[in-house]
RNA sequence: GGGCAAUUAGCUCAGCUGGUUAGAGCGUUCGGUUCACAUCCGAGAGGUCACUGGUUCGAGUCCAGUAUUGCCCA
């Protein structure tokens, strides 16, 4: 066998990703190995990606959502589907305009200065850049998108699908437009919907009042968090059934500073339990005051600006920011003598979860999306089973938002995003259309006279459609015909309620069907300490930076290994070697059989049962277990076992056991036939079976050291999935395996605390209970001698200890190492009673167990022989090792 | 305030329908130039399974309560 020259050195064995991941890429993508075909035989698997957000490059977070879909993708692709994933990105309606805008600020301009049209090409160039950087970005970790199917939100087909959907539940009155409170966000200056703001815990104060009663010397206290708003006050609010308060309702009250008159009203709302049992109504800044206002026909005064500063009914507040507002308004009634007092009080404030700015409630017309309805067919979804969350907690998350589903407030007072298609006559009536509506479906209004709609729809608006309008609905397409239900969602739990539960309220109105039949749910990306990773706390990793530094394999294999499934993953800077290090030890244990073939290795796809020895029969049962369980895992989408499977059988029973035992004693001898095939055999299992979760070095081996044609139409992506018909699958030998493995391992355990020097061989002594196990032994040992250092074996049930030998006692067996001149007496008993100790303790608590008569009684028949078999073994490797004991006395 | 989850080795977590000597990876200690791999190999140390009760012949595993932590909703 033929070596090439120069790399031989250390560095040069290890397997490098960077320098073959790209090539890899291109090829499948030269081949168009994971465009969908929609007039294939094979059953669909479809998966929509999430839109990643195009303001954002892709943090660890996306790197584990988007190995999670490959790795489905993948392994049905495998498996005989005709799997297909749409990619594509969302247009991020506010955090994009806020960012342009911030950059045109720092130019000196603004967006109104720019105007409309140029702001918004502007925007479509800056996103069009940031969304090639994530697609990119998705090919690098290896995803296998079909990118012929790439779409964005606000693509000609998806925006259309959205206005479809706006006339369509427009005319079903299911939108509406209405003047009521919402969350308002004075830095974007729009509108938000409730499930975009985040609550926080903020340390605040909790200011007391005093309200003068008109013509007397009473006062009314109210205490507040926001005191500024009492500029918008227009009632105090009591609770009817307090007495202490009774004789005040209806009487007239002398708002402070403003002194203007407002009255005393009487509502259940109020509990007077909380604060001083009177609360100040602002109607048009807050949402329960906006109800009362309802009911008490109250006056509602807008105080603020949109951008959060005081307008003029502030008086001389106007002009002033909210927050300086505040500090005035309290300094003037402490000045007054109109503060009773302050407290310190946390309260949760709301913020808005793209600017982080604090949430208005704020009164203003706005478009909303009836719910109730489309919720019943969603529930039912996933009550049936129909629709599955893995985990299956979060079933209960969604359906308690579903069951108290409020309506969708889905316009937004930004430029960038779906216009919404309405039209306004002078006198305010409105026309909802795509285009301007013609003279005879606006008539009697002169259809020139028509305003158009300013605002445009909630980001959420467009991708509630997105597992339907990607494949180009309302037209009927073959896609649609075909890849219509997706098959999986893969999300964090952030967005169940903004995007998941929308999804499948839309799939039902508009495609009468379920838009996928489960909803994997990972945790979110977390950093050594546990905190989670995000930009402004700094904590956070590139996945670019981990692919350059150990390659996309080694990204993917960590984080899934490191994600247990539902729960947040913990990432530190060493977590990436563990993928690192299994990328490699695979290749390298391919590479060894590839030097032994001399050549590539064959493709191995039935084995020769006529040449199996043990060690090879074991193996295929091993392999047909590991199979079982990672289908087993796959169907339960928990990927974090199935790769903890695919792991251990890999390190540990194959390489670690399988591949050392084939190796001959000496290094010039040819390992046997008929294993070398089982060896080639379930690699090329291995291959396949680890090839969504690292598809490029599985391909590297596939094309480099196997026997595959680079130049073909071959490739792993396509090789059939591992099925196990359990036809090797052996318990009886499997347990022969474990025995003649703790004969190794007990060897191997002596020596080491005795300080064998490693290169030192030495015979090897097994007294054996049953004479098959010596058999087994004696003819096995050319397999596992090398594994225990071994020179000359002597097993049997009458194998007598040398002297001056070390011994360990197995179950079933005696282990005797002879080390005349090595062995440490005192070490040597040291390790003999500390291996008594554990197994008194053991035989004791067999022995409590089998002495209570309700346990012989009541536990089944095989669990109790099962405790006596046990109970006798520890009896007797006690009994031995007294006896091992004893004969140290002797020397 | 309501809901959901978590609590097992120093750290991150397995442990499926109750019967195991409670496991893995990382870290740690000791020993290794064994012919694929030091991104490696071998051996060791390290756990009253958060607490309290209950069910049961038997509980890390099931039930109830308590505590702590995290997330979601109000």
């Amino acid at each position: 066998m033929s070596k090439k020259n120069g790399d031989k050195g250390k560095s040069s064995a290890a397997y490098s990703p960077k320098q073959v991941e790209d090539r890899i890429y291109e090829r499948w993508l030269d081949r168009k190995f994971f465009v969908g075909n929609p007039n294939s035989d094979k059953p669909p698997y479809t998966i929509v990606i999430p839109p990643p957000n195009v303001t954002d490059v892709l943090h660890l977070g996306h790197a584990l959502n988007n190995t999670i879909q490959d790795i489905l993708v993948r392994k049905h692709r495998m498996e005989g589907y005709e799997s297909v994933w749409i990619p594509g990105a969302d247009h991020a309606g506010i955090a994009t305009q806020v960012i342009v805008e911030k950059q045109l600020a720092k130019e000196g301009t603004t967006r109104r200065e720019m105007g409309r049209e140029k702001f918004l090409e502007r925007t479509q160039d800056w996103a069009q850049m940031n969304k090639e950087k994530i697609l990119n970005q998705l090919k690098k970790i290896g995803c296998s998108c079909d990118w012929d199917r790439t779409r964005f939100t606000l693509d000609e087909g998806l925006s259309k699908a959205v206005a479809e959907v706006f006339e369509h539940l427009y005319r079903k009155k299911w939108i509406y437009r209405g003047h009521r409170i919402i969350n308002w966000d004075p830095v974007s200056q729009t509108s938000l919907s409730d499930d975009e703001v985040e609550y926080k815990e903020l340390q605040g104060h909790l200011w007391y009042i005093k309200y003068k009663v008109k013509g007397s010397d009473d006062y009314l206290t109210v205490a507040t968090t926001r005191p500024e708003t009492m500029l918008g006050d227009t009632a105090v609010a009591v609770n009817p059934k307090d007495s202490r308060f009774k004789k005040y309702v209806g009487k007239t009250l002398i708002l402070p500073i403003l002194e203007r008159e407002i009255e005393v009203v009487a509502d259940g709302f109020v509990d007077p339990e909380f604060g001083t049992g009177c609360v100040k109504v602002t109607p048009a800044h807050d949402p329960n005051d906006f109800e009362i206002g309802k009911r008490h026909d109250l006056e509602e005064i807008n105080i603020l600006n949109i951008d959060g500063t005081l307008n003029e009914n502030a008086g001389k507040f106007k002009g002033m920011d909210r927050f300086d507002a505040r500090k005035q308004v309290v300094a003037e009634l402490e000045k007054k003598g109109l503060l009773a007092k302050t407290e310190d009080y946390t309260h949760s404030v709301g913020t808005c979860y793209r600017t982080k700015a604090i949430i208005e409630p704020y009164l203003s017309e706005q478009w909303f999306v009836k719910m109730a309805e489309m919720a019943e067919p969603a529930i039912e979804a996933v009550k049936s089973g129909k629709i599955r969350f893995h985990p299956d907690y979060w079933s209960k998350t969604y359906l308690h938002w579903m069951e108290n589903i409020r309506d969708w407030c889905i316009s937004r007072q930004l430029w960038w995003g779906h216009r919404i298609p309405a039209w306004y006559a002078e006198d305010g009536t409105v026309f909802v259309s795509q285009e301007r509506p013609t003279a005879e479906e606006c008539a009697p209004y002169d259809p020139k006279s028509l305003l158009p709609e300013e605002d445009v729809l909630d980001t959420w608006f467009s991708s509630w459609l997105w597992p339907f309008s990607t494949m180009g609905w309302p037209e009927k397409t073959d896609d649609l015909q075909r890849f219509y239900p997706t098959k999986v969602l893969s999300t964090a739990s952030e967005i169940i309620f903004l995007w998941v539960a929308r999804m499948v309220m839309a799939g039902y109105e508009f495609m009468n069907d379920a838009p996928f039949s489960d909803v994997y749910i990972h945790g979110t990306v977390r950093d050594a300490n546990g905190i989670k990773m995000s930009k402004s706390l700094g904590n956070g990793i590139d996945p670019l930076e981990i692919v350059d530094k150990y390659g996309a394999d080694a990204l993917r294999m960590s984080l899934v290994l490191t994600t247990p499934d539902g729960q947040d993953p913990c990432i530190a800077k060493n977590t990436f070697e563990i993928g690192r290090n299994f990328v490699n030890k695979l290749y390298q244990v391919a590479r060894f059989l590839k030097l032994r073939m001399g050549d590539r290795i064959p493709e191995v796809t039935k084995v020769d049962e006529s040449d199996l020895v043990l060690f090879d029969r074991w193996i295929l049962s091993r392999l047909d277990r590991t199979i079982e369980s990672v289908d087993k895992s796959f169907r339960e989408f928990r990927l974090f076992a199935a790769a903890k499977t695919l792991y251990s059988f890999v390190w540990d029973d194959y390489c670690s056991w399988y591949v050392e035992l084939i190796k001959p004693d000496q290094p010039d001898q040819e390992i046997r036939e008929g294993s070398l095939q089982v060896a080639c055999y379930v690699l090329s299992n291995i291959i396949r079976l680890l090839h969504p979760f690292i598809p490029f070095v599985t391909e590297q081996i596939y094309f480099d050291l196997m026997d595959h044609d680079w130049e073909s139409d071959d490739t792993v992506c396509f090789a059939a999935w591992p099925s196990s018909d359990g036809h090797f699958k052996d318990d009886d030998l499997e347990a022969s395996l474990e025995q003649i493995q703790a004969v190794v391992n007990g060897v191997r355990s002596v020596r080491s605390e005795l300080n064998v020097p490693p290169g030192k061989r030495s015979d090897l002594y097994v007294r054996v209970k049953e004479p098959d196990f010596g058999r087994l032994l004696e003819k096995n040992i050319g397999y596992f001698r090398s594994l225990a250092r071994v020179e000359n074996l002597h097993a049997g049930t009458d194998v007598k200890k040398p002297a001056l030998s070390a011994s360990a006692v197995i179950s079933g067996a005696e282990i005797f190492v002879p080390l005349e001149g090595l062995i440490d007496v005192d070490v040597e008993r040291q390790r003999l009673e500390k291996e008594l100790t554990n197994l008194k303790g053991q035989l004791e608590k067999k022995s409590k167990k089998l002495g209570n008569a309700d346990f012989l009684k009541n536990a089944p028949a095989d669990v109790v022989e099962k405790e006596k078999a046990k109970r006798e073994d520890f009896k007797e490797r006690i009994e031995k090792i007294n006896k091992n004991l004893e004969q140290l006395t002797g020397w």
